[in-house]
RNA sequence: UCCCCGGUAGCUCAAUUGGCAGAGCGGCUGGCUGUUAACCAGUAGGCUGGAGGUUCGAGUCCUCCCCGGGGAGCCA
């Protein structure tokens, strides 16, 4: 092997930048994902997480490396020094005349994963590497922007990024079901919304939110249900339901924006049709009430009864009623969380949103109007059948300067899937935790 | 927790009524100077998820278990 050191090494370029290259010798640094030849003149893909490039070596190049070039298998790690050339033989447009291939580290088993066909459970398992591949790494890209969207969002609206614990004592939606880890030999839980915190941490500064982990210990065993999950929560004080609503709607229509603009190469490898999403935001989002969406769907041939919470196929039916994001507002107090403020009109519903994604991407928003008087609050305490004690700092923030405030929490991981066009969320996250998948 | 489907070569899958264990891809060897999941030739590769049962004979039928996938409920 060849060695050289860095000085005589070209500038290192990343293959998303290479079409500003051309004509230039760089240096990219990657790993192998494929390799082709053709006798004398041979292929080597290299990818280098911002993108691929075709490497193409021939007897020009030095002899040692024109002899790697035929034999470095799959995810070798590998530097390659060439000339950039617009080629629109090669994908992408431009490819790289390798003239020195300096391999960094070659594997010496075979890659579990050829660029071929496999089954979920055998990916899922080898989800460590399975995350090179050519799917997966748009997705991530493409989550990245996305979070980046909503902290541009908020920024700009002057919301201050905070916090909520993980490690909590009390239940936020007192039905779910809830991680018990040992706290110093007393019973804790993991977070399932940081929600209350959210209450708490808006009185103080006014416009917050959060994005951070979540989870929930039920035992869900479908495509759009993670035990871990990311979500972003927002809590305002002073603003009321209609205004929450905006808010969300200005929200989803930014970030769905942000990325059909800045991940036009992301979408395209996923195949994601970006005037589709573009048009699902265009139109501001209908609203429905939940007694007129149940009116609907049952119509529709869905089997469900009023007072039951929309299940997936009331949600699917909703989606293709409207093909864009729907708020369903106005859902029967008995099948929503304690906190939820009551319709002045009408005390048996709350004053809350479901915002449900079109092309049956389901529920990505759940949001209210919190309630702001101390004895109504313990009151659904009560209803709900909860303790007092733990709750008592909550209901301390009605005791002290109570103002109407209104938030929402908006799952990543459905709003990545959605964005992408995929169809289970355990490819929205790095390591997705399911029901019988804690690795790796 | 409930319902449905599956487990055969490294991977994706065949195997007729219960009758010799197979293909494609990947690997390896060789050929080809523009390949695009290249192509051509050759080659290695198996305790058919596990345990028990029926049978002259089980990948195939029965019972139990394990693992995986899809869905429901619940929710984001």
């Amino acid at each position: 092997m060849t060695a050289r050191n860095g000085d005589g090494s070209p500038p290192v370029a990343y293959v998303e930048e290479l079409s500003n290259h051309v004509g230039e010798r760089v240096t990219v640094r990657g790993w192998v994902a494929g390799t082709r030849s053709s006798g004398r003149i041979r292929f080597l893909i290299v990818r280098d997480g911002t993108g691929l490039v075709q490497g193409v070596v021939t007897p020009d190049a030095d002899a040692e490396s024109f002899d790697l070039a035929e034999h470095l298998p799959l995810e070798t790690a590998v530097k390659v020094e060439g000339e950039v050339r617009a080629d629109e033989r090669a994908p992408g447009g431009v490819e790289l005349a390798v003239d020195h291939v300096l391999p960094v580290h070659v594997p010496q088993e075979e890659y579990p994963i050829a660029p071929k066909e496999h089954g979920v459970g055998f990916l899922m398992q080898r989800r460590h590497l399975w995350i090179r591949g050519l799917k997966q790494m748009p997705v991530l890209r493409v989550r990245d922007g996305a979070l980046w969207a909503m902290r541009e969002f908020f920024k700009e609206r002057r919301f201050v990024a905070t916090e909520a614990p993980i490690l909590v004592s009390t239940s936020v939606e007192g039905t779910t079901t809830l991680f018990t880890v040992d706290y110093f030999g007393q019973p804790a839980f993991l977070s399932q919304s940081g929600q209350l915190y959210l209450e708490a941490t808006c009185a103080a500064l006014g416009r917050v939110y959060w994005i951070g982990p979540v989870f929930r210990a039920e035992k869900s065993k479908t495509r759009r249900h993670l035990t871990e999950f990311w979500m972003l929560e927002a809590e305002v004080a002073y603003v009321e339901h209609e205004e929450n609503l905006r808010l969300q709607e200005d929200l989803v229509r930014y970030v769905v924006q942000y990325v059909a603009e800045e991940h036009r190469r992301e979408l395209e490898a996923l195949e994601r049709d970006r005037k589709l999403l573009l048009d699902e935001v265009a139109e501001p989002f209908p609203s429905i009430s939940y007694a007129d969406a149940v009116e609907l769907v049952r119509r529709a041939g869905v089997d469900m009864e009023h007072g039951q919470d929309l299940g997936a196929p009331a949600e699917d039916e909703l989606s293709k009623h409207f093909g864009r994001p729907v708020f369903v507002e106005r859902f029967p107090v008995g099948i929503k969380p304690f906190y939820m403020k009551r319709c002045s009109d009408d005390p048996d519903v709350a004053l809350c949103a479901d915002l449900i994604a079109p092309e049956g991407y389901g529920e990505i928003i759940g949001g209210s109007q919190r309630v702001d008087s101390q004895e109504e609050l313990e009151q659904q305490l009560r209803e709900a059948g909860l303790p007092e004690e733990p709750y008592q700092w909550y209901v301390d923030l009605r005791r002290w300067g109570s103002t109407p405030h209104s938030g929402f929490g908006l799952g990543v991981e459905r709003t990545v899937a959605w964005l992408c066009g995929i169809a289970h969320l355990r490819e929205a996250i790095p390591f997705p935790r399911m029901l019988d998948r804690l690795e790796p």
